[in-house]
DNA sequence: CACATGATCGCCT
DNA sequence: GGCGATCATGTGG
């Protein structure tokens, strides 16, 4: 039984309309595609019934053994990073800094422990535009802690996801955020946001058109 | 805006 | 024993 934490009322929506459940083949694709991709996709917990979610704005791919910067590096398997090595479409939440919880989506199929760390998303309307702005941020608004690690997101359970419709988002790329250690991985180009999104994490953006 | 700091603890070596 | 895939707050320019 999964401990239930109660998501910010002000993320509250009817997910009906909003889009479809991609299938598993959609989770499985090449890490980079599926970072570019959940951008535009919306993000859903329920909790005693409603249903609350944030329109996804700003990931992180994280590219398993090879990448230094990921929990995974060097075939890393210890009980923590364990879903890493589940099937695409599978959960991975961990704790940072002793006091706040990241979410990622698993891609690749199983034990290919790549991943795509979920960094900020747009609340509803009439929500503050930042409320979700940023991945420990993300999780707290909508109630989801590493008790969800290792979940299926096409299980049918209480976390989900519907695939963007419609347009595209106007993608920037930059490195990723907080892995300075990672010696080289440290400067790859694997952060991906919605250019005009105001809900992107981090001091005010001012990329360049 | 740019930086610096503290909070807080699970996880890995 | 040391260190984070962070954030809010504080200072100074």
């Amino acid at each position: 039984m999964i401990a239930k934490t109660a998501p910010d009322p002000r993320t509250r929506l009817d997910p009906r309309s909003l889009g479809r459940q991609p299938e598993r083949v959609f989770y499985r694709r090449d890490t980079v595609t599926v970072a570019r991709a959940l951008l535009g996709a919306w993000l859903l917990r329920r909790f005693r019934g409603a249903w609350y979610g944030g329109r996804i704005v700003e990931t992180e791919a994280y590219l398993g053994v090879q990448d230094r910067a990921a929990h995974s590096w060097g075939s890393r398997r210890t009980p923590r990073v364990e879903p890493m090595y589940a099937d695409g479409g599978h959960l991975y939440v961990f704790l940072v800094y002793g006091m706040h919880s990241c979410a990622n989506v698993v891609t690749r199929g199983p034990g290919r422990p790549e991943a795509v760390l979920l960094r900020a998303a747009e609340a509803p309307p009439g929500a503050p535009p930042r409320l979700l702005s940023g991945p420990a941020k993300l999780c707290e608004g909508l109630g989801i802690t590493v008790g969800w690690s290792g979940v299926d997101l096409l299980s049918g359970g209480d976390v989900r996801l519907l695939a963007r419709r419609g347009p595209r988002p106007r993608i920037a790329v930059s490195p990723r955020i907080g892995v300075g250690y990672a010696q080289e991985a440290a400067s790859w180009p694997l952060r991906f946001y919605d250019r005009h999104s105001p809900s992107v994490s981090g001091p005010r953006r001012r990329e360049p058109e």
